[in-house]
DNA sequence: ATTATCTATAGATCTATAGATAATGC
DNA sequence: ATTATCTATAGATCTATAGATAATGC
C-alpha cells in the first residue's frame, strides 16, 4: 500500500492541482474531501498525511490556480509581443474563459469566497492580485509609476466583474455581451492612459 | 404554539430578510437552515412550512437582496438629482460597502456562486442585472442606446470587480484604492462617452 | 523500522420529514 | 378542524482520527 516518496510527491501535487479545479467550480464549501480526494485518484483516508486540514488545502490550492492563470496569461502576451494587453484582455474577456470555470481566474471564481475566509487565504489573495497588477502595469504605455497602477487597477476590475457578470446570466448572448462591452471600454481606457503618459 | 397567518407571513419575510443577509456574507453553502431560522428567532422545523427547499429560500433571498440593493442605489440616486451617477459610484465603490458584506451588492457577494447554481437561479440574477443597467444606463449621457448599454455593462463591471477586488485583500490602503482607482476611471470613462454623444 | 495509503469509524452537522402541541379561524 | 411552530429524528454527508496493511528505505 506505501508508494515511494517520489510517487506520494506527485500524489500530493495531483491533489493540490485537482482541489485548484474542483474549489473554482463549487467553491470551497462546495466540495467535500472524499469527492477531492476521488478525484485525485485516492481515498479519504490518505488527506491527513498530506494536508494539515480542509484550509490548508484550500490555501495551496488557490495559490496554485493564481500560478496556472498568471502563467498562462503572462504567455499569451509574449507570444503577441506587440499587443500584449490587447492580447490578454481578448483571452481573460473570452467565452471560453467564460465556459471553463474549473480552469479561470481565481478572483472571479475564489474571489468571493476568499473574502469571507481568514486573514491567511485573504494574504496569499493580496499577493497575487498585486502580481496581477504588476504584470499590467508595463503594457498600459503610463509614464507615471502611481497613475499606471491606478489604471492597472481599472483595467484588472473590470476584466473581473464582466466575468462575474458573465457567468452569473443564462442569456449567452447577454453573457458575450459583457465581455465585448468590458474589452470595448478598456481599449478606449488603456488608449487615453497611453495618450495621457506620452504627453508629459 | 400556532401563530395568525399575519404573523406567519411576517415570520416567513424576517426569514427571506435574514437569509439574504447571511447568505451575502457566508454564501449559499456557508450557512445552514439551522442557523439560518434561529437567526429568524424560529426553529429549523418551522422551516418547511414556509419554503420548499434551501434552493427555494435561496432563490426568494437574492431577489430580496437585489431589490433593496437597487433601491439603496436609486434612492441616493433621487436624492442627488445633479450627479446621480456620481452619486451611485462614490456609494458603491465607498469603504462602508466593502465592510457591510451582508448588506451590500449580491452580484459581488453571490455572483460567483449563482454561476455555480442553475438556470432557475441565474434566470433571477440575469433579470436583475438587467435592471442594475436599466439604472445606470439614462445617466451615461449618450444618445444612442446601444452605445449607451454597451457603457452601463462597463460601468457595472468595474464597479463589481473593484468590489470583489477590495474585499478580497487585506490591506485596507489597498482595498481603498481599488475603490479609488475604480471610481478615477469611471470618471474618465463616463466623461469620454457622454462627449461622443453629444457630438451626435 | 518507517510510513503512504487503505478501511473503518467517531462525532458533528446538514437537509428534510414525522408527529406533538397549542393557538387560530371557521 | 385546521395549521404554524415545536421537538425529535432519519439518513446522508462532512471533517478528522484510529488502526490495519503492505510497500519503501535504511
Amino acid at each position: 500500500m506505501r508508494v515511494s516518496r517520489d510517487q506520494a510527491e506527485k500524489n500530493r501535487q495531483t491533489v493540490i492541482n485537482v482541489a485548484s479545479q474542483l474549489f473554482r467550480e463549487h467553491g470551497f464549501d462546495g466540495i467535500g474531501l472524499k469527492d477531492l480526494m476521488e478525484a485525485a485518484g485516492l481515498t479519504q483516508g490518505a488527506f491527513y498525511k498530506q494536508f494539515a486540514s480542509k484550509d490548508d488545502l484550500a490555501a495551496q490550492a488557490s495559490e496554485r490556480a493564481f500560478e496556472s492563470a498568471i502563467r498562462e496569461l503572462s504567455a499569451a502576451a509574449e507570444a503577441n509581443p506587440k499587443d500584449p494587453l490587447g492580447t490578454v484582455i481578448a483571452l481573460y474577456l473570452s467565452m471560453g474563459h467564460r465556459e471553463e470555470r474549473g480552469d479561470g481566474c481565481p478572483v472571479v471564481a475564489l474571489g468571493a469566497d476568499a473574502a469571507r475566509q481568514g486573514p491567511v487565504v485573504k494574504a496569499s489573495f493580496e499577493a497575487w492580485i498585486r502580481k496581477y497588477l504588476e504584470m499590467l502595469r508595463p503594457w498600459l504605455g503610463e509614464a507615471d509609476d502611481e497613475d499606471s497602477t491606478d489604471t492597472a487597477m481599472a483595467v484588472l476590475s473590470t476584466m473581473v466583474g464582466a466575468m462575474v457578470l458573465s457567468r452569473a446570466v443564462n442569456n449567452k448572448q447577454l453573457a458575450k455581451r459583457f465581455l465585448q462591452a468590458g474589452a470595448k471600454s478598456l481599449m478606449r481606457l488603456s488608449a487615453g492612459a497611453a495618450q495621457k503618459g506620452q504627453l508629459r
